[in-house]
Order: C-alpha cells, then sequence, then structure tokens
DNA sequence: AGCACGCCGACT
DNA sequence: GTCGGCGTGCTC
C-alpha cells in the first residue's frame, strides 16, 4: 500500500511513500504522517492512497500520527480547492490550516565522540571550544542552540570539520511537538484481587473511597487526601489500583458575563429574513444569500435564528465576524442565546492548546457552532449546513501573507462544496457581493429599517479647507467639531473619533536641508510617538530615539507633520480637561486583555469619549454614543487603490452606524478636503444604491470589478537592480504568453511592471505586475505560467487573486 | 525550506 | 595552493 503524502515544503508536489504492514489498518486521508524526507525526519499529510507505486526507490513512512483524521477527503477537497485558487502549495497550507504546533520533525543533535584524541594536533580555537561545550552536555545540543552561543559568525563550517574529523557525531533526532493532548491520570481498583495484599490503615482509607466513588482523578486523591502520592504509588505497585489516562479537553475562559440581553420582538423584514433562510436551510441545498441591512436593523437576530434552525437539525454552522469585532460581548451574546450548546471560538488570539482541542472536537462533531474569524471558515464541521459572514465587506476577510485566501469567497465555495446555505450580511456589501445579487447568482434579503424604527444619524460635512486659522494652520478638529463635542458632554452623552492613523505626529522635515525622516529598511516616513519618545517604522520594528536635530545637517529647527491618534487624544486633554478620554490602538492594546478594558470602560460610562483607529468602527453596540467624528475622511480615499471610493464609503457609513444606537438620535461630522467627492456625499445621506450607482459607472468605464477580475504577481529582492530586472524579465514573460495563447483566451492586461506604492519593506525592494481580465481562467493561466517558470523557487513570487491591497 | 554539491574570488 | 562565498538542484 502506497500513501500520497502533501508536505510543508514551499513546491506544491505530493510524495509517494509505502506504509509498512503494521501501520496499514491505521492510515486514512486526513491523518499525518512522520515520514524520512532527506536525510531529515518530516510531519507530511495523507491526502490519498495508490495501489501502484507511481515513482522509483519508495520510502516507508515511519509512523501515523494521529488516531483520528484531522480533516475528512471532502474537507480535504475544500483545502485543495482553496490551495489550487490561491496558487499556494497543498502542503503549506494544509499546515496553515490545521492548529499549530502539532508537528513532529527532526533537529540536528550534535555529539562529542566519546574516544577521546589525546595525541592529535591542536584545533582551531573555535572548533575546540565548540568541542569542549559538546564534551559538557552528553546529550548533545541542537545546530541552532549551538549557533545561538556563538555570536561571531556561522559556526556550520567548524561543525562540519569536526564532524568529518570523527569528533563529533551529527544525528538527527525527533523533538517533541509543542502542542499535545492534554491528559489526566485516573486509578480505579484492579479487578482481580487475587491474595489480598496486606493494607495499612491510611491505604485501607483510599481503598474503601475508590470502591465508593468507582473511577477517581489522582487529582482528587491528592486534595482529599493530602500528600497521597506515594501512597498511591504503592497500591498501583502491589496491584490493588489500576491506572488509566483520559484525555481532558482545555478550554478557552470566555467568561459569560451577565449581559442584559436585550431581546427584541422581530421587524416584519426580520421576520421575513428569517422564514425565508429556514426554508432554505430546511432543503439542505446550497444558496448564498446577500442579507443587506442598514447599521442597527438587527442582522445579527436573522443570524442567530437561522443558526437556531441548524443546530435544531443537530447539524453544523461557521459565524465568521471580522477580527476585531470578535469581543467577549459577541461571544456571551452568543453563549446566552445557545446557552445548551458547546461553542468553539477561533481567533488568532486562541492559544494553540486549545485550538487543538477544539478543531478535533469540531472534527469529532462534538462541537457544531464555531465563531471566528476568518481562518473559522477552514473549521472541520461534520454536517456543516450554515455559514454566516457578517460585515461581509470587512477587508479583514482577506489574509494578505502566505495564503491570500478571502474568507468570504472561500465561504461561497465551501457552501457549494457542501450543500450549506451562506448568508453574507452587511450594511454596506462590498460592490462585487452586490453585483452578484443583482445578476441573481444571489438571493437578496433586505433590512430596510432600523430596529424600533429608529432614524439614521444626522450628518454634516465640515470642509476643512475653510478652516485655516490666522497663521495658515490647519487644526486638527474643526470648530463644528469642538461645539459637538462640547456639546455632547455637557448632555452627558458619549462621543467616539475616528482616526485612522496611530502616533503622534505622522511626518517629520528639517526645513534647513530638505531630508525627511524615513525608516532605513523601508521606503515610509517615520511616525513620531511622543509617549515612547520615539520614531517608529509601522512597517518593520525600527524605532529610534527622537532626534533633537537633524542626523545630516545638524539643523536644529525640525518641523512636525501629520496627527495621529495619540496627538489628537493629547489636543483634545489641553482643549478639554474635564471630558474623561480614552483612546484605542494598536499601540494602547498591545497587552492581552486590553481591547477589552478600554471597550468595558467606555461601555460603563467611565470615559466621555473614544479616540480610535478602525477598531473602534467594528460592530460595537454603545447605546450612549450620539456624537461620532472622522477627523479625516481622506486618509483612505487617497489610498493607491481602485477601491478607496468604496472604501471610504463603508468606513464612513460603519462609523457613522456606531452613534443613535441607543433612543438619542445620532450625529456626525465628517471632517474632510473633498467636500463634495462622491463617496463621502453618498454616505452623508446614507445612500448605498446611490454611491453603487456612481460606483458601478466608474468600475465600468474603466473596467474595473465587478466588470472584470485581477490577479496581482508581486515580486522583491534584497537587490534593487536584480529585481528591476527580475520584475522586467516577468513583464516580458507575460507579453510574450499573451502574444502566443491570444487566439485561445480571451483578453488579458498586463499592467506593470511598477515599483509597488511601498517601494521597499524590511530591506526588501518590492515590484508588482497586475493582471487583469474578464475571463478568471485565462488570469489563472498566465499566473501559473509565470510562477512555473520560476525553475528553482529562486524568485520570491507572490500571488494575489482578487487583491484589496495594492501598498 | 533545508541540505549537499560544486564552481569561482581573496587570502596565507 | 585553500577557504569560504553563494548559485543550483533535490528531497518520495
Amino acid at each position: 500500500m502506497y500513501v500520497k503524502i502533501a508536505i510543508n515544503l514551499p513546491m506544491d508536489v505530493s510524495f509517494t511513500y509505502s506504509v509498512p504492514e503494521n501501520l496499514r489498518m491505521f492510515s486514512s486521508i486526513g491523518k499525518r504522517a512522520l515520514v524520512p524526507f532527506g536525510r531529515r525526519q518530516l510531519t507530511g499529510y495523507i491526502i490519498g492512497f495508490l495501489d501502484i507505486p507511481d515513482i522509483e526507490n519508495i520510502r516507508d513512512i515511519i509512523d501515523i500520527l494521529d488516531t483520528d483524521p484531522l480533516f475528512t477527503p471532502d474537507d480535504l477537497s475544500f483545502y485543495s480547492w482553496a490551495a489550487s485558487y490561491y496558487h499556494y502549495p497543498l502542503g503549506k497550507a494544509l499546515h496553515e490550516i490545521l492548529p499549530g504546533g502539532i508537528d513532529l520533525m527532526s533537529d540536528r543533535i550534535y555529539k562529542a565522540e566519546r574516544t577521546s584524541f589525546s595525541l592529535s594536533e591542536p584545533l582551531p580555537e573555535r572548533q575546540q571550544s565548540i568541542l569542549d561545550l559538546l564534551e559538557a552536555s552528553p546529550k548533545g545540543i541542537s545546530s541552532k542552540r549551538l549557533q545561538n552561543l556563538f555570536k561571531n559568525g556561522p559556526i556550520r563550517k567548524d561543525l562540519d570539520a569536526l564532524v568529518s574529523s570523527k569528533r563529533v557525531i551529527l544525528e538527527e533526532c525527533l523533538k517533541k511537538p509543542l502542542i499535545q493532548k492534554k491528559m489526566e491520570q485516573w486509578v480505579s481498583l484492579a479487578v482481580v484481587g487475587s491474595s489480598n495484599p496486606h493494607l495499612s490503615p491510611r491505604q485501607q482509607e483510599i481503598v474503601s473511597y475508590l470502591k465508593e466513588k468507582g473511577m477517581v482523578r489522582i487529582r482528587e486523591l491528592r486534595t482529599v487526601f493530602k500528600s497521597s502520592s506515594p501512597i498511591v504509588r504503592q497500591l498501583l505497585d502491589k496491584g490493588v489500583f489500576s491506572l488509566t489516562e483520559r484525555e481532558v479537553y482545555r478550554l478557552s475562559r470566555e467568561h459569560s458575563e451577565n449581559q442584559t440581553d436585550k431581546t427584541f420582538l422581530l421587524n416584519d423584514d426580520q421576520v421575513t429574513a428569517c422564514r425565508t433562510l429556514k426554508g432554505r436551510i430546511e432543503s439542505k441545498q446550497f444558496l448564498t444569500y446577500l442579507l443587506h441591512g442598514v447599521t442597527g436593523s438587527g442582522k445579527t437576530e436573522v443570524y442567530f435564528s437561522a443558526i437556531e434552525n441548524v443546530l435544531a437539525a443537530g447539524d453544523g454552522a461557521v459565524y465568521l465576524v471580522p477580527e476585531i469585532a470578535l469581543t467577549p460581548q459577541l461571544i456571551s451574546r452568543v453563549q446566552q442565546r445557545f446557552p445548551r450548546e458547546e461553542i468553539a471560538v477561533l481567533h488568532s488570539d486562541i492559544a494553540q492548546g486549545i485550538r487543538y482541542d477544539y478543531w478535533r472536537r469540531i472534527q469529532k462533531g462534538e462541537i457544531r457552532l464555531v465563531v471566528g474569524a476568518r481562518s473559522a471558515i477552514f473549521a472541520p464541521l461534520v454536517k456543516l449546513r450554515l455559514i454566516i459572514v457578517d460585515e461581509e465587506h470587512d477587508p479583514s476577510y482577506k489574509q494578505d501573507v502566505r495564503m491570500r485566501y478571502s474568507a468570504r469567497d472561500l465561504a461561497v465555495v465551501r457552501g457549494k462544496m457542501q450543500s450549506a446555505v451562506v448568508v453574507l450580511g452587511s450594511a454596506t456589501p462590498d460592490i462585487r457581493t452586490f453585483y452578484s445579487a443583482r445578476q441573481g447568482k444571489y438571493a437578496y434579503l433586505l433590512l430596510p429599517s432600523r430596529i424600533e424604527n429608529r432614524p439614521l444619524p444626522e450628518v454634516e460635512i465640515v470642509d476643512m479647507k475653510t478652516q485655516q486659522d490666522k497663521t495658515g494652520q490647519i487644526p486638527v478638529l474643526s470648530e463644528r467639531l469642538v461645539t459637538a463635542l462640547r456639546k455632547t458632554y455637557l448632555e452627558g452623552r458619549q462621543a467616539l473619533l475616528f482616526l485612522n492613523r496611530r502616533g503622534y505626529h505622522t511626518f517629520l522635515f528639517c526645513p534647513d536641508c530638505g531630508s525627511s525622516f524615513s525608516c532605513p529598511n523601508c521606503a515610509v516616513s517615520l511616525t513620531l510617538h511622543a509617549k515612547a519618545n520615539q520614531l517608529r517604522c509601522h512597517y518593520c520594528d525600527y524605532s529610534v530615539s527622537i532626534p533633537s536635530f537633524c542626523p545630516k545637517c545638524k539643523g536644529r529647527h525640525i518641523s512636525f507633520y501629520g496627527a495621529g491618534t495619540e496627538r489628537l487624544e493629547n489636543e483634545i486633554t489641553k482643549a478639554f480637561p474635564d471630558i474623561r478620554t480614552a483612546r484605542m490602538d494598536r499601540d494602547t492594546t498591545v497587552r492581552r486583555g486590553a481591547h477589552t478594558r478600554i471597550l468595558k470602560a467606555f461601555e460603563r460610562g467611565e470615559y466621555d469619549l473614544l479616540i480610535g483607529t478602525q477598531m473602534i468602527t467594528k460592530g460595537h453596540d454603545f447605546s450612549k454614543v450620539t456624537l461620532v467624528g472622522v477627523i479625516s475622511a481622506d486618509t483612505s480615499l487617497n489610498l493607491p487603490d481602485f477601491r478607496a471610493a468604496e472604501r471610504t464609503f463603508q468606513l464612513l457609513t460603519q462609523v457613522s452606524g456606531r452613534g443613535g444606537r441607543g433612543s438619542e438620535k445620532g450625529y456626525v461630522v465628517i471632517q474632510t478636503f473633498n467636500p463634495d467627492h462622491y463617496a463621502i456625499l453618498r454616505a452623508k445621506y446614507h445612500d448605498y444604491l446611490g454611491f453603487i450607482e456612481d460606483e458601478l459607472e466608474i468600475r465600468k468605464s474603466l473596467d474595473y470589478p465587478p466588470f472584470s477580475r485581477l490577479i496581482n504577481l508581486q515580486l522583491s529582492s534584497l537587490k534593487e537592480d536584480r529585481g528591476r530586472m527580475e520584475a522586467e524579465e516577468l513583464g516580458r514573460r507575460a507579453r510574450n504568453w499573451k502574444q502566443k495563447e491570444s487566439g485561445s483566451f480571451p483578453v488579458v492586461e498586463i499592467i506593470g511592471p511598477a515599483e509597488a506604492p511601498i517601494s521597499r519593506i524590511k530591506n526588501r525592494y518590492r515590484w508588482q505586475i497586475l493582471l487583469k481580465s474578464e475571463n478568471l481562467h485565462a488570469l489563472h493561466s498566465l499566473a501559473r505560467h509565470l510562477t512555473s517558470s520560476d525553475k528553482n523557487g529562486t524568485l520570491d513570487i507572490q500571488v494575489d487573486i482578487d487583491p484589496f491591497s495594492f501598498m
């Protein structure tokens, strides 16, 4: 018997291994196998079987690593589809999809040879010191640890020399995985008590306890009979007790706090939406719905009702939300709605052990409801009947490193493959989603009004060009916003201020020599962080302390421009010392739980004002907030991205939607230098359909999505000129392909190669080629052609299908 | 990815 | 002459 194994390697091929007799009955698709690979041992994933070998020189697998498969053949088809669609090697994809930290692999271990070389000639200094170290540790030292001990350069050569002179031996040793099943020891009375051994009174005591209780955890004995360990051991040795190991599942500490559950009576639109979904779920057939509901229209209630239908039938559901909307409030709301259901919560902050346990329980069907961020789309649910994607337009559904998948798009694919109902919900659907609905590809469900018919907030636009003060400076806060803030404060209500930039000043400049302060590793300017007294790069971990003079010309007139959240907070506290202000951005939420703490304190009314970046725009439901201020609508408008207008409209609508969720009407102030831009005007009037009409017209004229599809090829290199040459070569190959294949494929437009908008990040020079076509198949063929031409993976090419960011 | 092999420049 | 850099090729 032969197995096809996918391995975590940067190439898209699977490897064939033979299965020794003793492992045959344990091997199945979805289990991991330990395999020999060159001189190493690696973990691979079984993805198929063969009767006849397809190559020569096949090696045996060493072991099967799972008792139960981690995924079914159906899940595998979905994963393979995703890997191939996103031009990503299957083995790497599986490695990233499965819970982390569970794989085994060998490590290079160096050991000193025991026979001594007393009479040989003296060794080079460094070889000698390595040898001394190794002789001091008989168990050997891994190559990594050894290298860490020698800071003055690579020691690989010295090690090779030591090995070839037979003073040191190299062994490949398995290192045990970071994450394993958590086991608990239980004891019970042994069945056959042949000759009753003599027992001490204390031993007798424990035996009678067990007689009564049956099987007991050793931990329990330890608490009931203090320091009983030696006695238990004796009883085990005497054969009175028998020991059993049982697995315990780790759980995340998602505390169900007693939140006052707002139970609304559903309005007619909600009832209609619920009924429609119910009918479709019962039919067990795939269909994608766009649930289009204005902010505050009660989409969550509709999701809950659909989940309820699925769970009642004993089936499974996935509920996806944007990463930063995955708050304790949301989780406790789900828990309260489904109190008898075990819920798996999956996102990047969940510890690996917990994730591993959740994964297997989901796979076994013990957990049927998964709430999570984008990666939860891969959760191995059995009988998956429903996939919900809340705020489906949200950019966080697109992963923009490694496998650049869109969880939103994959939701539709998975729904189709596994006959599940897919619900895409949003107040501002992605234009592609809306267009699909209009074309009849998705069914359309509309929730046109806010619950309890609350009005949408009133939006005012402030033209910042009119806000210059006497010195010609433009203030961070317009008069209008200052007045509104004061009014809100005096009325005892809360406000949100949104500014999508961290730090204090976002740009520094020396007027004496004209130099600006940019990151040495990236082509971006540094941001000044006042509290940390640092200039920081937001793309790598570079930071320096704030210079008092220009490092180039020693000039002492450095000017500071641009405002981030830190400066905004500072200006507010200066102008309104009474207003209690909290700030939430990546800088204030580095510590685990900080996020929750700030939100909760704000909700309890400990602050009057919350300043923040993106983080404050998602899904939160603050009933006391009546004022929302957008410091600059222009940041997203000026992105080098055909989606800039759409992103701006969505952002403004979402952030405005945070206001007026209680009984009072909301008021929104938007500051901008582009007061006449259609994205801003349409947001002012809450006119989604109007915006779509404007935007579709532009997209049509430029042939952008939804009228075409895009693939972005990103190429990076440590050497600037080499990167440029490679990019140009790639462009030539693309155009050659186009010419040669022009008969067999619809037209593909090749844009570039061009320098990426951020031309260097972490010392890598970046280039991109954009491929555009009405025909996705043509795009895939070309992309495949271009990446396969990279013979040995020398080029660093990233394929981005349906790209979201062009930076 | 990691590892081995092999081919050229700069040193004793 | 050798040491050591890195480009190239392979792993079932």
